[in-house]
DNA sequence: TTCATGAATGCAAGCGTTTACAGTAAGCGC
DNA sequence: GCGCTTACTGTAAACGCTTGCATTCATGAA
């Protein structure tokens, strides 16, 4: 194994100087074409390849973007993530992926990590993290963007969708088609903003018909099929069980399919369920799941390009807000 | 926004020379007590963070490893991915993922981007890269581990299992129970040495009992769950339908309950189906799905470990050959 | 002919760490 | 008091690249 080439190599081997060969590399344009070639030519010959850390120290960046995401497990993520990396890869721009299971602290921590390795931009999953963080982020000039979440007057640029909006439409529709007794499989409110918004845009909607979310009437569960079935569960062996469960997500409202499935009830006939992404997980279930669908590719692919255009040295990142849409499918029904 | 602070003003605040202070963070048990008290209050103080690049120049190291996977969006990966994740974290080495999109062109140009990232070892998934490739790494002296994919006599280390065996496994399952017009939907074996392995194993089961998997009975499909539907159509609409389909992944099994079921066909009454991966998704399928599993987060973890033992140094990664087993869940019956 | 211009290239000063080696001081056995 | 070891710390030389500035040379205008 013989030690790899440097810069210097090349350039010896090309009769230039080493700086011409980092601009040939780097920005072909300013040599002149039979210079280049020649150096192309002895990058080929000795398979140079830039050493990552001379390049780094030089040049003070890294060309490489963190995300930190909830899991990997659970599918919402993977589609945006695969938009977003297509989007920098284009820029040859790098992904680094942590994960925070969920955790604040834990998200904190990763993030520190990943300034550690030098990442140049970050992209966060919802504003679950300190304010601290947020401004240490900013203090330091490193570019990020939150996403899978937008609010109005967020102090951070976000790239997402009004999650409380989208939940609050969904439980109304779950209203109009007749249903007064509305339980809800929520997600782990604490530190989770964006389950936290969903269960308020589906109190939002009970409570501009005079209802109350009771609080039996509302639990916080991990995002787990078997939570969802457990939660169904639970809610259908009560004297007078809900109609029409909403979810807080299409895992939990799978698990809750499954769960109404194992006592022998009929959805939607004897109860309605409802989710929220829209993952593939949603079609695949008999009945197919009505749910809210969430534009995971264009948000992955936006929060790409809003990062690129910050390292490019724009000033502010500015926010975008998707629209989400109800997709109607086979598990919600008229009450009976 | 401040000038970050370096090693230097670390140790000029701390009054020692900036050797003490490397020693502090890397290797704090070589330093006095005390100088490393007044070291760490000096870190906290300036709010220090080694910059990366210039570790990397001086250490040589990234302290990163490289993931190439074929996609996001199947599940399968997902949990591998993080038991991956998990494992090196905990030894402070972080993990930059990329993904080829089953081709491997485009696996090779990763594997290269990583490379020029300075990752310092590699995960690939499956042995479906040109050979070439491979003696790169090993000439370049980057450890890898191949993936998700084990055969004896494998000239590179890998962790996984044996997909032919298993495929076999159970498409003998099937055999037993009687059927004998049996039909498999593939992965595209093309490039794809699992999606290769498994239509192999389900040919050797047949053979070893007289029967041919004739051309009419194979068809090699992208892993889509309308893919998956589709093949089931065209199957079941023949003159004489399998009695069995077995599928080369749960999704394409999903895709093929759908397909069924959009025929009016009950599964297993009127065709059993089979799966292969145990993905979340084969349990919230209505029957259940019958499927293989793998041992997704024991192949991630046991893939993390021979890494680090590799950047420990250890001269070579050991294969590792997991087992499979079948689940039975509910859609395959004994024919009728 | 002289000069200003612009294109192509070279020179050399960093960039912020790590680490081999050298140095110092204290402790210990004799 | 001497030499030896041990424990800690400092010195300074890499590590490989980028880039501002200087230099060279050809070109065309005055």
């Amino acid at each position: 194994m013989k030690k790899r080439a440097r810069l210097e190599d090349v350039a010896s081997v090309a009769g230039v100087s080493t700086a011409t060969v980092s601009r040939t590399l780097n920005q072909p344009l300013l040599v002149h074409e039979a210079t280049r070639r020649r150096v192309e030519a002895a990058v080929a010959q000795l398979d140079y390849t830039p050493h990552f850390g001379g390049r780094v120290l030089a040049s003070n960046r890294t060309d490489t973007v963190g995300a930190v995401i909830p899991t990997m497990e659970n599918a919402i993520f993977a589609r945006g993530l695969q938009a977003l990396q297509d989007t920098l890869d284009e820029a040859g721009v790098g992904v680094v992926i942590a994960t925070s299971d969920y955790d604040p602290a834990r998200e904190a921590a990763q993030i520190r990590l990943l300034l550690n390795r030098g990442v140049d931009g970050l992209m966060l999953v919802g504003e679950s993290c300190d304010p601290a963080v947020y401004r240490m982020l900013e203090r330091r000039g490193v570019p990020f963007v939150l996403v899978w979440w937008w609010r109005m007057d967020c102090p951070w640029p976000c790239i997402g969708f009004d999650n409380r909006a989208a939940a609050r439409a969904m439980a109304e529709r779950v209203l109009d088609l007749g249903h007064r007794r509305i339980a809800m499989i929520g997600g782990i409110a604490r530190d989770n903003d964006r389950a936290t918004a969903r269960i308020r845009g589906v109190r939002d909607a009970l409570a501009s018909r005079g209802l109350p979310l009771g609080p039996g009437k509302l639990v916080e569960v991990p995002y787990t099929l078997d939570a969802g079935a457990e939660a169904a569960r639970r809610f259908m062996s009560a004297a007078r069980p809900p109609t029409a469960i909403v979810c807080g997500s299409d895992v939990l409202a799978a698990g809750a399919l499954i769960g109404c499935r194992s006592m022998g009830l009929e959805v939607p006939a004897d109860v309605s369920v409802t989710g929220f992404d829209d993952i593939d997980l949603a079609t695949v279930l008999e009945p197919a799941l009505t749910t809210v669908h969430v534009p995971h590719v264009r948000m992955g692919r936006a929060s790409g390009s809003a990062l690129l255009q910050a390292l490019a040295g724009e000033e502010k990142v500015t926010s975008v807000v998707f629209e989400t849409t109800l997709v109607e499918r086979g598990t919600l029904a008229a009450v009976g």
